[in-house]
RNA sequence: GCCGAGGUAGCUCAGUGGUAGAGCGCUGCCCUGAAAAGGCAGGCGUGGUCAGUUCGAUUCUGACCCUCGGCA
């Protein structure tokens, strides 16, 4: 019998994180965080991390993980996550996933390749190439080794015109051709995945609410010490780093800083649901306004008992 | 009250005698080593109101209304 697995995800601020302790609690289970941003040391209160009060009992895994000094991805996720998830299972428990990073939950499911190709310094040529010659230079040079890649890539899209030609020059193999023979937990393990939805309008509440809270638990002193260290470009991308820079730079007030916040927040969200919506393999649980969280935790408890 | 500037897309604004664009926002979508990243697509809006000139006005003229700045 294949061991159980559960993902909980969807957009920020549904109130996963809640919901996956009292899961957790529920079933012996041991949260896994999916989130690109949470795995961050010192930004927990910008990354909305539960405070520790509210985690205890249940064990959490990459959270506060690696430092914002260097940059974590999906690879290193997925290598680490398989890595935790196989040990929780070896102790007898249930690892819960939870999240709203798609990319590192996609990657966990259905896998990714994982030979070595990063290569900063070719990066860096063929940027200045790019800019040298405009990305459409380098959108016919993926077209000749890579056809398939170049046909799903938009001219446009330096980033990955660039991962693909990387891979190339890094492998041999077009992209194309390694991201066919990925193979992720999906046929592995025995995996329940659920999307946490709620109206619009509460989301939004939320949000300000939530925006609220961090600049009550001292967010802009929290980014003050982060900026002390040189963030690394994944960590320095979470929302709130900017928007509470400007701030500190005197740009706008203080409450600029908080529109700016929610509203890039609500972008967010937006990002995170057409991400998740096209994946058929999720259960969505549409959560009323005056739903609790056990009504809720119940459903999931029904579905997951056979 | 007088003088000046201006009223065009949700916002900031460009432009033209042949019924309008840009950026941002918004909506939708794509996504496999930066993913809280990156990319793509979508614009009939009473052109402040009314009247005049004109074959034709958002564009010229006049009146009125409103906003902003200066003077009183």
């Amino acid at each position: 019998m294949r061991a159980k697995v559960i993902f909980l995800v969807g957009p920020t601020a549904t109130g996963k994180s809640e919901l996956g302790i009292k899961l957790a609690s529920r079933i012996k289970g041991e949260i896994i965080s999916c989130d690109s941003m949470q795995v961050y040391k010192g930004m927990e209160i910008l990354s909305a991390v539960l405070p520790p009060v509210l985690r205890k009992k249940i064990r959490h895994h990459l959270v506060s993980y690696v430092s914002p000094k260097y940059e974590y991805n999906v690879v290193k996720f997925q290598r680490d996550a398989i890595k935790i998830l196989k040990d929780i299972i070896k102790r007898g428990k249930i690892p819960i996933f939870i999240g709203g990073s798609g990319l590192y939950y996609k990657v966990l499911l259905d896998g990714i390749f994982t030979q070595q190709t990063h290569d900063k310094r070719l990066r860096e040529k063929l940027y200045k190439e790019a800019k040298a010659y405009s990305s459409y230079f380098l959108y016919e040079k993926l077209k000749r080794i890579d056809p398939q890649s170049s046909a799903k890539i938009h001219p446009h899209d330096l980033k990955r015109i660039i991962r693909a030609i990387e891979v190339y020059e890094k492998t041999g193999i077009p992209i194309s051709t390694w991201q066919k023979r990925t193979k992720g937990i999906i046929n592995e393990y025995d995996v329940r995945i659920f999307g946490l939805l709620r109206s619009k309008d509460v989301i939004f509440k939320r949000i300000q609410e939530r925006t609220e809270r961090m600049f009550r638990a001292g967010v802009v002193e929290e980014i003050k010490r982060l900026l002390r260290v040189k963030l690394s470009k994944t960590a320095q991308q979470a929302v709130g780093i900017k928007e509470i820079s400007g701030y500190l730079n005197s740009l706008y007030p203080l409450e600029e800083a908080k529109r700016l916040i929610v509203s890039n927040t609500l972008k967010l969200v937006k990002k995170q649901l057409t991400w998740f919506k096209r994946d058929k393999r999720i259960n969505w649980i549409n959560i009323r306004d005056n739903q609790t969280d056990d009504e809720v935790i119940k459903i999931i408890l029904d579905e997951i008992k056979n």
